[in-house]
DNA sequence: TAGGCTCAG
DNA sequence: TCTTCTGAGCCTA
């Protein structure tokens, strides 16, 4: 008997996944930018190196990351375009999730260019309401290719995976469509099998696999690093070890395997071979760490550090200005290259950073969107740091020689918080008892997700956090987790006074490096009450709230009121995605492109928050702009269009308890004060603090009108989609909308 | 949890 | 010369 058959038969085929991948991207961006440079050679360079090149030159012998001087060789009249700034790489790469997400919530992105989708709930949908759909026949090529049908699997994946190939058409016409971007599609029914299948016809092609022949597949790419998972290092161990194809790998002695790489690598091993593939799509979110790097000949003198360090910080300040969240930890990587050993080694120093760094802008007319930027002076502080830093790397008494400088951002704050904003102004006024209300408006809220919890890991994943580490998997793929980004707390996370950061705040005597809370016992307190807020805020709010400059008693930390007030959906309040960016749902309009491409049932789109008033790309009525013309994204968008809608007059559709004394015009100034707020205490926060109020709870009554649509949509029984299979994170939503900071100045009742 | 390492596109 | 740039996760101390 074929053991692995059995085993693969363990795997069910009720998922559909659909596997995107953009051809070769930079280059088609590059073409798209400028539409001359369409059937000639084209690379894409970044400094020496080729990183993508179009079709023409690809006929020619270019590849990618082939150095520019062999490609220019091979390829005489190839048009070079500097691909260095990645912007708009990023741009399209962001639109294209925009777009992709009106079919599903399930997107998870890899890198810029490839996408995976969960259209199960989807495919289930038109399944039960529309019966010629099930007739309809699969489009694209199908593996194998010698007339196998998709009924050959009788499990009833065959109908499923037929809709899906139709998902995949849709979706590849409607990219080409509005932003002119063609890729290439895999069907079947794990991200694996999709993501392998969809590079058997290339470009601009799709391909879906035949349930049954997931094991043959896998056999015909024989070679073991083609088998995403398995990289250089694996491959060479598995080498060692005697297995050179993936056939080999399928059928290895078991016994042998798991001695020589542990019973969960060598299970995991196998089941890469075998086509088999857990992993759940999940639904990316905002990036945990946002990064720049500049690699350069050599740098050898200090001031030319400093200039590298500022070039790269303003680039990466314009990064964190679009993604509207706070950093409090910066990052210098430095390669330092050994100029007797003839090597080089990338070495990182980290610290914490102060919010008070920061400043946001609210957008007028916007709820809560806000642009961040460096506060006065900050620049400089923060290069400071940066040089510090870097001087922890590198003895500048003795000869230095670097061939890669880089910044990076992390530990976002969840909410926009700027110098100007109300934990700011905590921090830097108030004493202790107050920052522990401010921690708790970045943490208590964010409910025990499954991300931290080893009970909710697959089994894939918590097989590789078990393996033994002597053998360390190229399993990016699989580990892959969610990129929802965690919200980190401003103050004292871990919750302990020996934490780890006190050591690197040693070399700094900034202010806007993040003090350590070790030397204060207040402070150890109510770090140790901490754990106890965020179980029930409610309860402990009355020792928290001990007097101070703001009034503290007179405020109300009680989510359960406010949700009183602002009714969750149900699928809103049963998620616990504070980690993930939220998402409004708005309604489909009757008559959009998207249905007149096919008549057929497509999901009810989510956006994200930010996108409601940014970077709404995909639906932009024809006449089509240039897909590289941002303002494509205008939100004005007929998809947008109803939720924008419902949320200006908002007040009148989420305020059914308090009356708000707030006018509904456009000027913040104008709003005399929040609903529920008590009124005094509002007239005595400062100007700045009182439109952050403002926005933040012009925000909740958005996420409240959305709701109030979600329902009546849900009550009408068109969406059920959404609740469905679908998995990972799906439903991210209601996270913003229970940690605003309105919610803490609600009156006490 | 900082820093190193690996891996993916 | 494993080259560029970005982002993520795991391991170790």
């Amino acid at each position: 008997m074929d053991f692995a058959s059995v085993l693969n038969k363990s795997e069910p085929h009720q998922r559909t996944i659909i596997h995107l991948d953009m051809d070769y991207f930079y280059a088609q961006v590059e073409e798209l930018r400028d539409p001359t440079l369409r059937n000639r050679p084209l690379a894409v360079q970044q400094k020496n190196c080729v990183v993508t090149c179009n079709y023409v030159a690809r006929a020619k012998g270019v590849t990618k990351l082939m150095g520019v001087t062999e490609a220019q060789r091979l390829c005489s009249d190839l048009v070079l375009v500097n691909g260095e700034d990645l912007a708009p790489y990023r741009l399209m790469s962001q639109k294209i999730f925009d777009l992709l997400l009106n079919y599903t919530p399930d997107v998870e992105k890899l890198g810029f260019d490839e996408n995976f989708m969960d259209v199960t709930a989807l495919v289930d949908l038109r399944q039960a309401h529309a019966a010629e759909a099930q007739r309809k026949p699969p489009i694209g090529h199908i593996y194998p290719a010698d007339g196998t049908a998709l009924t050959a699997c009788s499990c009833g994946c065959a109908q499923r995976l037929a809709i899906g190939t139709r998902i995949a058409q849709e979706i590849r016409d409607e990219l080409h469509l509005r932003l002119g971007i063609t890729c290439c599609a895999g069907i079947a029914y794990n991200k694996l099998l999709a993501k392998l299948v969809g590079s058997r016809h290339k470009p601009n092609q799709q391909t879906v696999l035949v349930s049954t022949y997931a094991e043959q597949f896998m056999r015909e790419l024989n070679d073991l690093h083609s088998v995403t998972g398995i990289g250089q290092k694996t491959q060479t161990l598995l080498l060692e070890a005697g297995v050179s194809t993936v056939e080999q790998l399928q059928q290895c002695d078991m016994e042998f395997m798991r001695k020589k790489f542990g019973f969960e690598t060598a299970t995991k091993l196998r089941d890469l071979a075998l086509g088999r593939d857990g992993s759940s799509v999940r639904a990316t979110g905002k990036p945990k760490t946002i990064s720049v790097e500049d690699a350069c000949k050599t740098i050898s003198v200090h001031t030319d550090v400093t200039d590298k360090f500022r070039m790269l910080l303003k680039r990466l300040m314009e990064q964190v200005a679009e993604d509207g969240r706070i950093p409090i930890a910066i990052k210098v990587v430095l390669r330092k290259f050994d100029s007797q050993k003839k090597t080089s080694h990338r070495e990182t120093k980290q610290a914490n950073i102060l919010p008070s760094l920061f400043k946001t802008s609210v957008c007028p007319g916007e709820t809560g969107v806000c642009k961040v930027q460096l506060a006065d002076g900050a620049l400089d502080k923060l290069l400071k740091i940066i040089m510090r830093l870097f001087e922890r790397i590198v003895d500048l008494k003795k000869p230095f020689n670097i061939t890669l400088v880089g910044l990076a951002f992390s530990k976002f704050q969840e909410r926009k918080v700027g110098s100007s904003s109300i934990a700011n102004f905590l921090i830097k006024k108030a004493d202790l008892e107050v920052q522990s209300i401010t921690s708790l408006t970045n943490t208590s809220l964010t409910s025990p997700t499954s991300e931290s919890s080893p009970t909710a890991m697959s089994g894939d994943e918590a097989a590789f956090r078990s393996s033994p580490t002597t053998f360390k998997p190229s399993d990016q793929f699989y580990r892959r987790r969610a990129t929802t980004a965690s919200p980190v707390p401003m103050l004292w996370d871990n919750g302990s006074e020996s934490a780890a950061t006190n050591s690197d705040f040693s070399d700094f005597s900034e202010t806007e490096v993040e003090p350590s809370p070790k030397k204060s016992r207040i402070g150890r307190v109510l770090v140790n009450k901490r754990s106890r807020l965020a179980v029930d805020a409610a309860d402990t709010a009355a020792d928290v709230a001990s007097p101070s400059k703001l009034r503290v008693c007179d405020l109300r930390l009680n989510s359960r009121d406010s949700e009183k007030d602002f009714p969750m959906s149900p699928i809103a309040a049963s998620t616990s995605g504070a980690a993930a960016a939220p998402r409004f749902r708005t309604i489909q309009p009757p008559n959009t492109l998207l249905n007149r491409i096919d008549g057929s049932l497509r999901f009810i789109p989510t956006r994200t928050a930010s996108r409601m008033s940014s970077n709404a790309s995909s639906t932009a009525s024809s006449p089509l702009p240039s897909p590289m013309d941002d303002t494509v994204s205008a939100p004005s968008t007929p998809t947008m269009a109803p939720a924008l809608q419902v949320a200006a007059p908002a007040p009148s559709v989420a305020d059914s308890g308090a009356t708000t004394e707030a006018a509904t015009g456009d000027s913040l100034a104008n709003l005399a004060c929040p609903a529920g707020v008590d009124a005094q205490v509002f007239k005595e926060l400062p100007v700045e603090l009182q439109n952050e109020l403002i926005a933040s709870w012009r925000s909740s009554l958005v996420v409240a009108a959305a709701n109030a649509v979600e329902q009546a949509t849900t009550s009408s029984g068109s969406s059920s989609a959404n609740t469905g299979s679908s998995s990972g994170g799906s439903g991210a939503g209601s996270s913003t909308q229970k940690n605003t900071l309105y919610r803490y100045f609600l009156r006490n009742k």
